[in-house]
RNA sequence: CGCGGGGUGGAGCAGCCUGGUAGCUCGUCAGGCUCAUAACCUGAAGGCCGUACGUUCAAAUCGUACCCCCGCAACCA
């Protein structure tokens, strides 16, 4: 079987930021689709890290009193942490401050100077002093800045503007480039004007933390053209190309709120860098809270640690992958959590668990039964369960994780259906093998559908498959064991009762 | 007329490309079952598919106009 490969990325999230559920949701998405990939076999690596640069980075660190370095380090563990709570498996984690990205940076900044793409001129531009940045004129007029001036100023700038036409005939060309299809329309809406270029430097006296620019000292080179790189500096260009031919050109999955920065800036910068543009570049949607945005100023900010605290790591994955669907935004709300938790979770397939060892215990001596022959009722359990895997397969390599899971709970559902209409508990007294079958075939249903949600909840998964005997099975029906005791266990996913308001 | 997406039973969504019994999850109500985490199963109520014209034997599905919501409109991570 030929492997594919898939080198998907999170974006690299501001060190300086606190982690929240959108950063987590990202990473978590990266996770879960580079686990799903890796048991289809596919050459995996999963990158993600942190975007360490720039001037937010430089003014808390003078704040604080340390240098952006050590200030970096401090804030790293952030998001390392939760990572790791979370259950991230990632190949690989950049910090743009490390040595390894700063010389291809600079190794890049180079070859496209030499390559005629870079050119400095003189830029004029209002100027917030209360903000130290640059602003655009429409930001002017909204009176949100104070102290705008006119300044003119010396920056290096990239020909962006050269690759417009080959970027359109691209974008047209490979319609499942920039996905969701309605992003692709909207960078094909912003392509119909002529693009500027990008000014790409910050002069050291404005700006220091920075990556300097080789080919002229006084300057640093700016967040994006830095940041971007390490998309390809992680995995080798310029130091190991081997492994940068093993996974270029890769899938990344950003926000929508850097949609024109991937699909702009980046792609122009490899025209110019005569790379492979990205095989994909996914923008998702948001998560709101209820019906606002979530800021800092309406307090009403999740914190997923707390979430993993009182629901488990692999709840709050399944819902983050259950709920959210492609591009479109989604709602969080503690309610709509409790509710596809118990009901998808707790009550199909907790229950469902619960119900079908129960019967073992009480009925077969705790001994996973024969499968005997199977009649028509088992033939349709079976053959849902093995057209499941080539579906899920399929929607998995769409990006569709939502409806892949909602497959998964497609075939629990049935399973619950088919226990109704079989009852095993009745068929024990009178047809102890057939009521065997019955528990069999549901068992196996259910440990084929466990396999499939391993990439989304790791830990509960791994909990199942060793109660049922069977840790490392796959996707073929019928890989439980027969003749195996099952263990009793606590309930996998205890309800959460929420009291009543009168 | 800047560009784009969307308006489907109480909520969230699918269906629209390739016209022809309006589907799924949750919620509500009634019943069943009693192996199970008060769970599971069955059934029901509830929709003039944003509005108005048009094309067609037939439109949620195609066309035109309008109304409403949302995103993008760049050097901002």
């Amino acid at each position: 079987m030929i492997k594919s490969r898939f080198y998907v990325t999170t974006p690299i999230y501001y060190v300086n930021d606190a982690p929240h559920i959108g950063h987590a949701y990202t990473t978590i998405l990266a996770d879960v689709l580079s686990r799903f990939h890796r048991a289809l076999g596919d050459d995996v690596f999963f990158l993600t890290g942190l975007d360490e640069h720039g001037q937010k980075v430089q003014q808390a660190a003078e704040k604080r009193g340390l240098s952006p370095q050590a200030h970096c380090d401090d804030l790293a563990p952030r998001f390392t942490d939760l990572w790791k709570k979370l259950g991230i498996f990632n190949d690989d984690f950049i910090r743009t401050t490390q040595e390894r990205h700063k010389r291809i940076v600079r190794s890049i900044l180079q070859k496209v100077y030499d390559g005629g793409d870079i050119y400095q001129k003189e830029y004029e531009g209002l100027y917030s002093v209360a903000e130290e940045r640059f602003i655009t004129e429409k930001e002017a007029e909204s009176g949100q800045f104070r102290e705008v001036k006119t300044i003119k100023e010396k920056n290096y700038f990239f020909k962006m503007s050269k690759y417009q036409d080959r970027l359109i005939k691209y974008i047209e060309d490979n319609p499942g480039f920039i996905r969701p299809e309605h992003r692709r329309n909207e960078m094909l809406g912003f392509l119909r004007q002529p693009l500027t270029d990008l000014c790409i430097s910050r002069p050291k006296a404005r700006l220091s933390w920075g990556i300097e620019i080789p080919f002229d000292p006084d300057y640093v080179t700016y967040v994006w053209f830095d940041a971007l790189i390490n998309y390809i500096s992680a995995i080798g260009y310029g130091s190991d190309d081997v492994k940068f031919g093993r996974f270029w050109p890769g899938v990344h999955l950003i926000g929508k709120d850097i949609l024109t920065t991937h699909s702009i800036y980046w792609t122009t910068m490899l025209f110019s860098l005569d790379l492979p543009l990205p095989e994909v570049i996914f923008a998702h949607g948001w998560w709101l809270m209820g019906e606002s945005k979530m800021s800092k100023s309406l307090g009403n900010v999740v914190r997923p640690l707390d979430l993993i605290e009182q629901h488990g790591v692999d709840a709050v994955r399944y819902y983050l992958m259950s709920e959210m669907n492609l591009g479109a935004d989604a709602n969080f709300t503690p309610e709509n959590f409790i509710k596809r938790y118990n009901s998808d979770l707790a009550n199909d397939f907790g229950n469902l668990l619960n119900r079908v060892s129960g019967l073992i215990a009480k009925n077969h001596g705790g001994i996973i039964p024969d499968a005997g022959v199977a009649t028509l009722a088992e033939e349709d359990v079976a053959s849902a369960g093995r057209a499941l895997g080539p579906k899920v397969e399929g929607l998995i390599r769409d990006y569709k994780v939502d409806e892949a899971i909602n497959e998964v709970m497609n075939l629990v559902r049935q399973v619950n259906k088919y226990m109704e209409t079989q009852a095993p508990w009745k068929l024990a007294k009178t047809d102890l093998p057939a009521a065997g079958r019955v528990l069999y075939t549901a068992t196996e249903a259910l440990r084929l559908s466990a396999v499939l949600l391993k990439a989304v909840m790791p830990e509960k998964v791994a909990t199942v498959l060793s109660i049922l005997g069977v840790p490392d099975s796959g996707l073929t029906w019928g890989e439980l064991k027969s003749g195996v005791a099952l263990p009793s266990f606590p309930a996998l996913f205890p309800r959460i009762e929420v009291e009543k308001k009168a």
